[in-house]
DNA sequence: AATGAATGAGTCTTCATTCAT
DNA sequence: AATGAATGAAGACTCATTCAT
């Protein structure tokens, strides 16, 4: 469908160039349409630009939820270590949503950043949800703020991990996320004392 | 100087707009001069964003040096901390120049991205020959891929803070701060075994 | 009907627009079509502007006509002033068309200009043609030139109304319309000699 | 100089063409310079208009004013006489910018029309403010309202005057101008009683 | 050291129009 | 009778850059 087409352009060249170095004739000429062609779908740049971000942002929310269904049932330690696998997996083989996605978060366009700071936002609050009622179901002992605090340690080196995938090659990526997984066991360990956690 | 006060104004617009979004015309209106007359100081656009950009790292490295050879002679845990306490100093109140080197990394400009991966490499390496010397200094009895692997952790949880100060408000940094140094701390003990390291 | 919606359409964003400024998918909006269906009833844009100027004609030329059949028996005092009344009464209760009307007398597109005074040089024959007749059945003693005279005065006050109309305030017409027939009937009045003119 | 050569290029494409149709290249074609240039001088397509705008109105204004100051001191009848000949003689002799002026009066543009109205407004208190002083001088026994009214009666046969400029050929202008001061002359004289004005 | 004037190339966008359905 | 999809041409405007002064 052209309209999907002209979307999945749009990322690759926000990827590329950034909102003002995209141009909507280098979108169209990616699709084998006309300039013009795109107004037929699309209001214009900015709204195009935004359908085009909300795009990214459901496909990593998909996906991040994906993993998260997939090993609610786990142990701890399971959990964290493939969701952080899975920041890296969608990452790495999403390299130009992801590069989108770095310029959108302090891009000079308003309604660019709000969408991705509303999103960040959602996104966290679901995250923090979903990883407390895991938590406390295996560590009843465990107050709110010592389990926000596991949370808050999970996220922390997950950013770790998503810049490096900005600036490593998929290869080196390997070592972080088991930098990461080490650092998160290590941490659950302590915090959540010498008892197994299930 | 008018030279300075156009690179200033470079900066901030590339952090602003990016490098397509930035223009001639307003950087020489924040500097209260002509367009015309940044070409008396500079060859061109690209040639004044590379050099606004080497100001930018020419920064950061100064920086990150202070902080070094202020606390050289400290014990492991110490300079760790310090410099990442000053990872989140120096992005914290250099917004914009941390904002344009997040563009700069994956520009689309060839020379840009060149001249910006090539001082991440030089950073590196000079960062690993430091921290090598103090490390193995204090602990004679690691070997070459063991200490890697310390600044290795270093740089991987220094990576987490980078972006946390690209998505958070700097009031939120000294939460991950404290992550950080502790996340270092657990490992320096745990690696370098229950042995002080001085 | 939906070609009649099309044309007063038309004529609305003519008047509020002129003929450039008016767009095919304006009046398509307002008549809750796409512009590709208003091709279904009209060749081109020119030539449903045409279209919608001959309507705006007819309906002058009626006015007019109507105005004139219903007075045509009583004095002439009265034929003139009720013809100036309905001058104002035509042009004030169609203000869009009047505007139409102005824009179309000096358009760049020929067609339309022409259309335009080909009918304002017919109405003028029909109106000199009328007037002819009864002036001349009242005042056998007058001759064509200055039967002719008389009529020209009114065509120039008719002038100064029209143009009245599309200055000032339908409220203020009032006066003007008095002036008109005042003047009208105090040319009248040393024109026709102290005579009565039936 | 350049500046004046595109003011007056604009004129005459206002009136040719209209606001929608006239171009920014088509302006520049005219004074032989590139489109990109007009840019230089003028902020964009409405602020140029404005400003030829305003050099139209303020011509028209020194022309009658330069006419009123001339015959001022005559007697009554000459200066409406003379007012009458100079309005024919500005609007025949200007006709692009007497063209220009009637799509202004009720251009889509707001701030075109708000710009003509309130010339128009202010030129009219100018008029009869003057007009009041030089007939009340010659006629002390009239009172503000019976000034006021022969005014009105001027500026009546004003418009029919100007309309006819627009629609009539510069040739046939001369019957009309008669017929206003005819119709002028008659109504003072009868309107000021049978003495003489002076 | 600075700029007034100018421009070619390119920006986003709108427009009238077409044509298969 | 109507429209979804598409486009060539043109619109206003911006941009980096030049060059004489």
């Amino acid at each position: 469908m052209t309209k999907d087409k002209i979307i999945q352009a749009t990322i690759r060249n926000f990827a590329k160039y950034g909102y003002e170095g995209a141009s909507m004739r280098k979108i169209a000429e990616e699709v084998n349409i006309k300039p013009a062609s795109i107004y037929y779908f699309f209001e214009n740049k900015q709204n195009l630009f935004i359908q085009a971000i909300k795009v990214i942002l459901e496909h990593h929310f998909t996906s991040m939820k994906g993993t998260f269904e997939q090993y609610q049932t786990e142990k701890l330690h399971t959990i964290f270590s493939e969701l952080f696998d899975n920041i890296v997996r969608h990452h790495t083989s999403n390299q130009e949503e992801t590069k989108a996605y770095v310029l959108m978060v302090n891009s000079a366009i308003p309604e660019i950043k709000e969408e991705v700071r509303n999103y960040l936002a959602t996104y966290n609050v679901w995250l923090v949800e979903q990883l407390t009622e895991e938590i406390a179901s295996r560590n009843p002992h465990l107050d709110t703020s010592e389990i926000k605090e596991i949370i808050d340690y999970f996220i922390f080196l997950g950013n770790g991990l998503f810049w490096g995938v900005i600036i490593y090659e998929k290869s080196e990526m390997q070592k972080n996320l088991k930098q990461a997984t080490n650092l998160m066991n290590q941490y659950l360990n302590q915090s959540l004392g010498s008892e197994k956690d299930e």
